[in-house]
DNA sequence: GCGTCGCTCTACCAATTGGTAGAGGGCCGT
DNA sequence: ACGGCCCTCTACCAATTGGTAGAGCGACGC
């Protein structure tokens, strides 16, 4: 089955908002891009903030669905966070535009910014609060160190955003992601990890 | 000393840039924020991109100044890390535009992008090769848990700016920082990377 | 054969964009 | 009083922006 041309403007929308970004991407350049016209897009999409909604609703969807199915081989401790770590890893590696349309998402100040952080609170708001019950009943269970189970959260979801960010930095400015390259990155991001979250 | 008009534009200019985006901020916009036209802009930086370049060469500066600052202590280990993340901490506090101007400036992807990375290849290289030596001398001295220097310096970045990045888009989304919040964060950021480092 | 429904197009629009040209004003030394 | 310089302005421009109006066209049911 060939991809419906609504389904291929909104991959092309993904890649272009998550990589240039919502404001310098024009709906003719995007038009451009696949061969058709702007008007096309304004059928399918009646402004730019509603395809910039799907967008957002669609690939936010695809990362939770990616994150839950890791969460629901319900691991323990270390191999739980590992397993959801490596599989983000992995997502980021293919498509890196997600990442940056997470940045992209939670820019403040934007106009998108309004928008975006409602879409995003109702989507992910559920899954974060699984993650922060997961991390609290691993520190009663001594498997990982104790804290403040939010406040850890968000430094775990700050480093794995901010390395998978810097994968596609390195990456625009030249630097080679060989596969042993991009391998030991993961296992240093795994490492440092682990080290944060050990309970001993 | 009053401050000059191209000091203005440039301070407005780090402000928009690091919130809205280079993208979404127009030379009109700019203008109207201070009172004057957009000619008047044009005066003293002769394009939009010149604009930007100015930006980021000022608010690196600015960023590398703090940075390097804390850095002369020459403090051992754990101690020289920490004062570092407090100086940043408190940066990004007072001025988070910084921080949306990092990232902003290291997006893959955008006009900007090839020209900030030159930038920031080349006024903050130095600064990193430092650091990267400090760890390597940290971990032969055992104060630091051993591992690939740069990839543990990227580990690190990531989440300091991340954590960073972090505290600005709670703000904006309406999560109040009280000073009593703020320090809660700061203090576990510091026992995750205490915990990430710690040779034993 | 014919309506109509889904899709894509051409044609057009007002508003905004970054940027140019050049006038005028304030303040200086002479 | 005056020439020159620094600064800011008005006036204007071509290009691009997101968006509207409506025609054309192929496929399908009848």
């Amino acid at each position: 089955m060939t991809e419906s041309s609504r389904d291929r403007i909104l991959g092309a929308a993904v890649r272009a908002y998550g990589t240039v970004g919502y404001a310098a991407t024009s709906l003719d350049a995007l038009a451009d891009d696949l061969g058709i016209t702007k008007q096309t897009i304004l059928y399918y999409f009646s402004s730019k903030q509603a395809l910039f909604d799907a967008v957002i609703a669609h690939s936010m969807g695809e990362l939770l669905k990616a994150m839950n199915a890791e969460a629901a081989k319900e691991l323990e401790g270390l191999a739980q966070v590992e397993a959801i770590v490596n599989r983000v890893f992995r997502l980021a590696v293919r498509r890196p535009e997600l990442v940056g349309l997470v940045r992209e998402a939670t820019r403040p100040g934007s106009q998108t910014a309004a928008l975006a952080a409602d879409q995003v609170a109702t989507h992910a708001g559920p899954t974060f609060e699984r993650a922060k019950t997961f991390l609290a009943t691993e520190m009663d269970a001594g498997r990982i160190r104790r804290s403040d189970p939010e406040l850890l959260l968000f430094s775990l979801y700050a480093t794995i955003v901010g390395v998978a960010s810097e994968l596609e930095i390195q990456r625009a400015i030249g630097v080679a992601d060989s596969r042993a390259g991009l391998r030991a990155r993961r296992r240093e991001l795994l490492r440092f990890l682990r080290a944060a979250l050990d309970p001993a």
